[in-house]
DNA sequence: ATGGTAGCGCTGCTA
């Protein structure tokens, strides 16, 4: 069995001790981390050295940061779009690994902000191009999983609200769209392929007490190559790991594989 | 109730 992970962190240097805790408890083989916030000289690997990860990171400074914790093998490091244009040149979203046999994309996709605004036409040119670059880096009959932040919400029972999110990003035509480009590349949504139900988030705003009134959305995929899909036998978003001090405002969403 | 909270880093930006 292979367990695989993503997480947005909100500061790997905040979030430290909850991660190794959380390393710990879940026993992931595989852990993405998204919104490390530091630059790559700073990167706590002994860390995860000590808990038995190899690690790496494509780090920026204050903002973005992505990385890859694994206990299978870390192979093949790639980070960005490597030749192709980057809509958000100069931010650190994506890093891609091959981690006992499985090839690895972990990415911090771009919030974009406000509709309309140029934030969130390059949100669309950054996934679009990540489809390009997936295309000329990858095939889809091969096991390969993309996950990480999206920054959408595929669906309307994705979010708690559709009429609180009227008129903002995460949910809009064009970024549902973009999503269902990379799911015709040859990727399914693994914890949907297990779970149909609504209310079911990882993501809820720090403001207003959003976790406590139940006020999410999900956000935070793993979308997996047929091959991968075949294997899939269970799909969990940790809450337990919103709770408590300094949680971040994003839960572990986990998926199992068989072998 | 257009506030509210968190992180970075030191003033305001990002989410």
């Amino acid at each position: 069995m292979t367990r695989i992970a993503t997480w947005n962190v909100n500061s790997l240097k905040a979030r430290l001790p909850r991660v190794e805790e959380w390393i710990t408890l879940a026993q992931p083989d595989i852990l993405c981390i998204q919104e490390t916030k530091m630059k790559n000289e700073a990167f706590p690997t002994e860390a995860f050295t000590a808990l038995g990860y190899e690690s790496v990171h494509h780090g920026q400074g204050q903002w973005n940061g992505v990385a890859i914790i694994s206990r299978v093998g870390i192979k093949n490091v790639t980070s960005g779009f490597d030749d192709l244009e980057d809509p958000y040149e100069g931010d650190a979203r994506l890093i891609a690994a091959t981690c006992g046999g499985l090839r690895t994309v972990n990415v911090y996709v771009p919030n974009g902000r406000e509709v309309p605004s140029e934030f969130y036409d390059r949100k669309l040119l950054w996934l679009a191009q990540l489809k390009n670059w997936l295309t000329t880096t990858s095939s889809s009959k091969d096991s390969v999983v993309v996950l990480g932040d999206f920054n959408v919400a595929p669906e309307d029972k994705d979010v708690w609200s559709m009429e609180a999110f009227a008129g903002l990003t995460h949910v809009t035509k064009l970024e549902r769209a973009a999503i269902a480009a990379l799911e015709e590349w040859g990727l399914s949504d693994s914890f949907r392929q297990l779970h149909q139900e609504d209310g079911l988030y990882s993501f809820w705003d720090y403001r207003g007490g959003d976790f406590h009134k139940k006020h999410g959305m999900r956000i935070d995929l793993v979308l997996a190559s047929k091959a991968v899909e075949k294997r899939v036998i269970s799909a969990l978003i940790d809450r337990d790991a919103r709770k408590g001090e300094k949680p971040s405002d994003h839960a572990p969403v986990v998926i199992e594989l068989s072998d």
